[in-house]
DNA sequence: GATAGTTTCAAACAAACGTTTGAAATAGCT
DNA sequence: AGCTATTTCAAACGTTTGTTTGAAACTATC
């Protein structure tokens, strides 16, 4: 990108159309949420985007690579400020201590607090990014599954350990495994599909309140986090009651 | 189907090839588990089962309707063993009392259970299937979403009522959250994609026994619905002290 | 063994897909 | 203005998609 360019950029900072590559973005953004990867065209997104159909692979190499750059236009800032989040929050409780020992609702909202500043955010995408990430992870597409585990490597090692420290008594593998169903519960609720929804019979004028949906989901995560270890094999008797 | 029709498949109950219907299910049931429902074409299921191209739209009407049958051949049976399950748990707790006072983690396994049951039974398909629904609930398309929230319908208003007598501290809201969180944190888990694998660091060989999952899931889930409600907004003081 | 009903098969259908091409248009710079 | 690099555009590329067709093969009943 020349250099009158970004000077042009940076003038049209209010009711001018923006660029074509980030028209392309924000409607690429707004489908894939809506319609998944495999059945959202690039013929569907340039015409709405109004665009010419050439200007995806002009611009980003090719579809996936459109949907990677979709994601990691939001999601790297975010993981980045949870980390950033986490440490200041470590920092403020034991200045000299080893042990911060932070509680599982801090370092939870470390990572809700960088995820609701983006659903808030409208002018950066608002919740349409993060129901397209929560999609995202139940994607089968292999090259989504790579893309992801490498995005967020650093961030849930960070958090592994704060993890750790806040719950001395949970074993190695009893955390991964509760860290597990917090990702879980976290991302399916932020995609939001409509079958839940019904199933649920939630009402969708709190769906829009995404500060009223965490403030809910932080104590239930943070209490199963919290449960005392089940030993292995407790389920037999229920089995054996069942028939 | 005629008589003799039936005859010969009472006949051929062991070590000969199935029907080509019960072919095409058992295939398509494995492929959608493995690339999801868009990116799944019908000539890569045919070719697989070893059946004609036209066999898929002669048996199932069209690949919607295929996934459909996918689908029902499993979960139905299962939902119905759910509520018949959940029935003998509360007939055997309190045989004249109105509040029968089933406790979470009862209810819980009233629906863990058959899940188990259906993932031990190689047989019937196994956790192959577990996975391929854990999929379709977070699947855009609108025909998956209708055709879930129709299944699970009955099942989902069954169970709220019995949580709501095991949770009676929690509003009508709150305990609809909280199955959300529920039912994200199973379907999650079961759907058991590769990139969590990485993320939470879990060891394979521990995915493939579901009932050591479950039994880690349950008491995780049970101690999120008992858990205290919290204010609403609480998470402020949160947002202040992070800037 | 002929007849009627069911299932399989190879072939083709029209439509939609992601991607490529080469010329036309625009913008940046001397 | 003139030259160069960047961006846009309509058109076509070759595949692949789900579905349909009509004849062939098979099965059951008379």
């Amino acid at each position: 990108m020349s250099l009158s360019r970004a000077a042009k950029k940076l003038n049209s900072v209010e009711l001018a159309t923006p660029d074509t590559k980030t028209r392309i973005l924000d409607t690429a953004e707004e489908l894939f949420m809506e319609h998944g990867f495999e059945a959202t065209s690039l013929r569907l997104i340039t015409t709405a985007a109004g665009v010419n159909l050439a200007a995806v692979n002009y611009h980003f190499g090719s579809k996936e690579e459109l949907f990677q750059a979709v994601l990691t236009r939001r999601l790297d800032p975010m993981n980045q400020e949870r980390m950033q989040l986490l440490g200041q929050f470590e920092r403020s409780t034991g200045p000299g201590s080893d042990a911060p020992a932070l509680t599982c609702e801090k370092i939870l909202s470390a990572m809700f607090i960088p995820a609701l500043r983006l659903a808030r955010d409208h002018e950066r995408g608002g919740k349409n990014f993060l129901r397209l990430l929560g999609r995202a992870y139940a994607d089968p597409a292999p090259f989504i599954r790579h893309f992801l585990s490498l995005q967020y490597a650093d961030m849930i090692g960070r958090f592994r350990t704060a993890f750790a420290h806040a719950l001395p008594h949970l074993s190695r593998d009893e955390l991964s495994w509760r860290l597990h169903f917090v990702m879980g519960a976290l991302s399916y609720t932020l995609a939001g599909t409509d079958a839940l929804r019904m199933i649920a019979h939630y009402q969708p004028e709190d769906a829009d309140n995404d500060e009223l949906l965490l403030s809910r989901l932080a104590p239930f995560l943070a209490a199963g986090l919290l449960a005392p270890v089940t030993v292995t094999g407790e389920v037999h008797h229920l089995f054996s009651e069942a028939g």
